[in-house]
DNA sequence: ATCGAACGAACTAACGGTCGTTAGGTTGTA
DNA sequence: TACAACCTAACGACCGTTAGTTCGTTCGAT
């Protein structure tokens, strides 16, 4: 019976919470309730830990993102889109992947840093592609102004990131007040006018 | 000849790009090219100086926010709303002092979070509070759509956020790809249609 | 003569990491 | 069935390094 799963779960959760150079493998190893040099057991240093952990989380976010997205293309897009950055707001209150992920992508730890940018850019990129790709079903741009699919997908990237900086540094409640004031800007902004 | 302010210059720039845990004082001391003891002339402990650094950039960046928004208030908002965050992704390129603040907004060091978000709650309600005057001057709101003034705050700022994310994980010029395509969207969003 | 900035030396604690060993389960062979 | 061989997770002890911090002293300007 392996403790591996359960030393990432502890240092994902110490890692988003106190940083890469914050969480110590000493604090991690006491946490899963192990001594430190068992970690060495299943990861050549606290980098490659660090790696493996980013990896899987990355892996999970970008499968539950496009699922998301385009799981039901039929659907009003408004609808999905405002429904996914409420998902992300509990998700950032809930669970530590979250909180993790989004750490990480805007401070990775600096020796890490090119390693990490060459594991986020992609996924950025897919998620960008996931919502063009929804915005350009006809059903959905027949709604929207003209020639603006890709700056429709744009702009609720840049909503959707404003409305988490404010989870992170407040709270989730807060988060929702900005949520409740854009969104109907951001429709209005994207919508045909009626 | 102190070297107090080049401590705390060399400080405020480590801190922005490697974060409280991951800049030493011994690399500080030799960036100054002083030795490590001589900054416990200044401050009384690493957290101390933080503290230090931390609170004199929040009292120039709330000055330059309030005297950049209040300045010229006949002048249309979008422009100087939009003039705001081309400074503010100007600045997160050219100087340390914006990458550190909002780093240490986002993610403060752990032991010092409730001293840092004291300082910095009153900072975030005071730009608020700017925006919805400048917002509320007769001027302004007549073309705003009705009772929307706090609305257009909120989601200007979200805005903002959302821009100064992209210009932290990736570049300047992405951010401004963002800016570009969302600009539209905010305005006809707020604006009364003509 | 005084005062504060800066220093060398040194402290304790903690860091990431290595090594040789142990305990428990699985497998191979007879 | 028996038993040795093997594997692997976990461990205690310990390595060299560096962290933040203290102390007593020096040095230059007032």
């Amino acid at each position: 019976m392996t403790r591996k799963p359960a030393i990432e779960d502890v240092a994902l959760q110490l890692f988003a919470s106190e940083g890469f150079e914050g969480a110590s493998l000493g604090r991690i190893a006491d946490a899963v309730g192990i001594r430190k040099p068992s970690i060495y057991a299943h990861f050549r240093s606290k980098e490659d830990l660090f790696l493996c952990v980013f990896k899987r989380t990355l892996r999970r976010k970008q499968y539950m993102l496009l699922r998301h997205i385009l799981q039901d293309t039929e659907r009003p897009f408004e609808e999905t889109l405002r429904e996914l950055v409420e998902r992300l707001m509990d998700d950032h209150e809930s669970d530590a992947e979250t909180r993790f992920l989004l750490r990480m992508c805007y401070f990775p730890p600096s020796a890490l840093h090119d390693q990490v940018m060459a594991l986020v850019n992609p996924f950025f990129a897919q998620a960008e592609l996931g919502l063009i790709r929804l915005l350009e079903q006809p059903v959905h741009s027949e709604r929207l102004r003209p020639e603006c699919a890709q700056e429709a997908a744009l702009a609720y990237l840049t909503v959707l990131d404003g409305v988490m900086a404010e989870a992170i540094y407040t709270t989730r409640a807060k988060a929702a007040r900005r949520l409740e004031a854009i969104w109907p800007v951001y429709c209005r902004g994207v919508l045909i006018a009626e």
